[in-house]
DNA sequence: TCCTTTGGATAGATTTGCCTATCTTATCTT
DNA sequence: AAGATAAGATAGGCAAATCTATCCAAAGGA
């Protein structure tokens, strides 16, 4: 029966826990005792790796955010790029966007860290490829390409996710892209 | 010494205490206590019009939002009517829209309030006058004027205030206007 | 196989916040 | 001026969560 896990698989056991129960019951009512039982432990196990509340919350963040890389895409059109990254962040980050925003209020002030470095795909730079490799195809006017206009279709998928708390349906995504962000960078 | 406070001004110096509470320490750090301390008075004056915590917390939402009422601009242009908006909306409303973002998760569930309904001004249709008053001075082609567009200099604005936690600067609601919105409505 | 390391169970001390009971005192009404 | 009403202080019971102390048991290494 015992089976029992050590080390690094006991760990991300932990910090998977923590990470449900963020999402579950958001900070407000994240305890301790819940995570241990989630996990199917004892609270020694889980104050021997973090000293409280706290530390545990900000390890748990840091381990999701660690597994949560998205690669860019190159799918030959400017269009199609945008809408597998929007569908590829629309079905993977609701969660962790969502529990950044509404949950973690505290965890921003300690920490520094924005809510807008969660979005941009493999750091600021990571979604600028796809702009460039558009320009030389000629589908668009590089002169339109403010760093405003290349961060709207992502700013509007991270405001529905924000204002709804659920995932974006896959028509809404087409229409931002469509009627919104397209004519922009054609310019008409 | 005494000059107590009594009724409908006491209810209020109550609530903005809560308010105050709230944006301070965020839902999570929200205690009976510290709103008791705050507004200077004991518990019973507080438990003798709210049962419980959850119940503060809603009429002090319920509060502010009465407060916060924006009435529609008539500036002549859209322009000038939309940035008035995003203006008033700016300096008026980012503590509440962040407070209802970032720290009332739990509220939402209870009561089935959308973020959303905060930002457009007197309801849904409230903001659509000032559009149709641009479309009759023939500043913009109607055709273009789709529900997202209409919305998407406050979807913007909520944006930026959602990710920064913080009043967006002026230059920044002009360039959403500016490069953004208006080139969409006048079709280039 | 022995022994060191580490996971796991249990119980409890401590803190903190929720909420109530009771009493005093100010203010309003008549 | 007197009585009714409501504010405010104080104290405390209750519940829940944090964190620790102590012990036992399983896994891995020598």
């Amino acid at each position: 029966m015992p089976e029992r896990r050590r080390g690094a698989a006991l760990e991300k056991a932990l910090l998977d826990a923590a990470w449900d129960e963020l999402t579950a019951t958001g900070y407000a009512g994240f305890t301790m005792d819940a995570v241990v039982q989630r996990a199917g432990t004892s609270p020694p196990v889980l104050y021997r790796r973090w000293p409280d509340r706290d530390a545990l919350v900000r390890a748990t963040v840091a381990h999701v955010l660690e597994q949560a890389r998205i690669d860019v895409p190159d799918t030959g059109s400017l269009r199609e790029d945008v809408l597998t990254l929007m569908r590829e962040i629309n079905s993977t980050r609701v969660r962790l966007i969502t529990l950044m925003n509404v949950h973690l209020a505290g965890y921003y002030q300690e920490t520094g860290t924005r809510p807008g470095e969660l979005l941009s795909p493999g750091g600021d730079d990571g979604g600028d490829v796809i702009f460039q490799r558009a320009a030389e195809r000629g589908e668009i006017r590089p002169e339109r390409l403010t760093e405003r206009i290349k961060a709207l279709p992502f700013d509007l998928l991270r405001h529905e996710i924000l204002v709804t708390f659920a995932p974006v349906p896959d028509d809404v995504l087409e229409e931002i892209v469509d009627t919104v962000f397209l004519p922009l960078v054609r310019g008409q």
